[in-house]
DNA sequence: ACGATATATGAGTGTTTACTCATACACTCA
DNA sequence: TGAGTGTATGAGTAAACACTCATATATCGT
């Protein structure tokens, strides 16, 4: 079945999509800490209400944030930890990129 | 250091914005194998020859791919297997989506 | 029921993306 | 050196994306 394996790598593009984005990032991580609701998280990350609101919903779509109303607020949580692995493989690439870089730089 | 935190964000994004595609997570996971180059990745995968390269391209500048000449050809190997850490991880959270539909279906 | 607060969404905009076709470039070998 | 093969890239296009402003919707306390 060539078709539900494309249906898989599909999912997986949708996951690390909704995940590959410096506003999202920087949403995931803050949850890290703790459970906040959109008008705790604007002025954390700096961004504008509406704008994060859509960037929470594209994370909660991809089933990397849950979501649930508490009186006029809507909290979200991080619903797998595994999503920080992916964030943490991400950071440890990078910091090598960053390595790498000033290693040719030296050797000039 | 606000600014250097936000820069390893903005690279963290770079990384797994270049992954996060069908095609080039095809790429990825058909180079797990072995070394190829454009043109043996082209039919194995189904892109057009043009557009292929582009995507290699994405995944080189990202650090993803390293590729090297060999005559005519260009071959690419994947640079770090922890690249393969981060599609486990997508996979995996993309399999409990999965099943967690499923699941909901059998409550019917 | 009313004003205040939190969130979602329609509409508009500028930018980026993926893709294709055609063509240029790089290299090999006869 | 010229034909053949593999790769890169310019140009054009359609779709997706991120963002903002304005506004709608939902909920609370009084």
């Amino acid at each position: 079945m060539v078709k539900t394996q494309d249906r898989l790598t599909e999912m997986k593009a949708e996951i690390l999509t909704a995940i590959a984005h410096p506003n999202r990032i920087k949403i995931i991580e803050y949850l890290q800490k703790d459970v906040y609701c959109n008008c705790e998280l604007a002025p954390a990350i700096g961004l504008e209400q509406s704008n994060l609101s859509r960037h929470l919903k594209i994370l909660t779509h991809a089933g990397i944030l849950t979501s649930w109303k508490e009186g006029l607020k809507v909290n979200f949580k991080v619903a797998d930890p595994r999503v920080f692995k992916i964030l943490e493989y991400a950071e440890s690439l990078a910091r090598t990129e960053v390595e790498s870089t000033l290693e040719l730089l030296e050797q000039i």
